[in-house]
DNA sequence: CTTGACCTTCCAGTGACTGGAAGGTTTACA
DNA sequence: TGTAAACCTTCCAGTCACTGGAAGGTCAAG
């Protein structure tokens, strides 16, 4: 079993040294051991970890919720519903994140849309965005 | 013509005290006038300032966005096309988070369709976090 | 006279890195 | 042998857009 430096783990895993060093600054992963001149190492466990993380946030998981997958993970008597239910809560995060974009969406199309977009000083967006909220002071 | 402290000018314009002094120390909205006993004071207009800001903010704007449009608000000769170029922009922006979001939910759906998520240990969630990528390396 | 609600400034923390300085190590090549 | 590059190390600062909190001044009511 070769062991390989931070460097090659980084190119390995698409998580950036800098990165990879960070998470062990903060616990997320467990410290790398040291070769004699002071470099971490890492053998294929931590490059499964490390890939392992990689999805997880390329996947919008929040660090602090790739934790609590990790301890799933490493945990053996799990029960799958628990991983279920937080894939599950996130799911509901992104679906409701996607809903405000497209309010968001909508309102910016219809600002777009009324405005002439021409060389006159005008423009119905920036009124828009002058107006005062209807309701009361 | 009445002047408010911030506290009532939070409370006009949805932005709270701690943020308007932040809009202030960073050049934003211009700095308040003070009264006798050092509070911060403002008129209508500083009022209309923060409205409009606190709309783009809602819309997504970035405080550096926000600035821009603050300034072609303020100009008297701007073209409507110049704003009209920096929402279809936005909005732009807006579409492909959307999108990004829309496959991330798809995936996780995947995820969470082929889990039994009972209290048995094997997930295929998990499992699938913990695969690694079918590019060689 | 004291209580509580305001206001002030300044410093620190958030999330998740990223950039950069200053320095040690290793490898390749002329 | 020299040296240049490409690694690695630690530590500090910056990002974005605030938010929290400490320590203290001010003001109106009871």
């Amino acid at each position: 079993m070769s062991l390989l430096a931070i460097g090659e783990v980084a190119a390995k895993t698409g998580v950036s040294a800098k990165t990879i060093r960070y998470y062990e600054s903060t616990g997320l992963i467990p410290a790398a051991g040291r070769a004699a001149n002071g470099y971490r190492m890492y053998g294929e466990r931590a490059v499964h970890l490390l890939r392992f993380v990689k999805r997880a946030r390329d996947l919008g998981f929040s660090v602090e919720k790739v934790s609590e997958l990790l301890a799933l993970w490493a945990d053996e008597h799990r029960e799958s519903s628990e991983v279920r239910k937080l894939a599950v809560a996130h799911l509901g995060e992104i679906e409701s994140k996607i809903l405000a974009l497209q309010e968001l969406g909508a309102t910016m199309r219809t600002l777009i849309d009324c405005c002439h977009g021409d060389d006159r000083p005008d423009c119905p967006i920036l009124e828009n965005l002058a107006k005062e909220p209807k309701k009361e002071n």
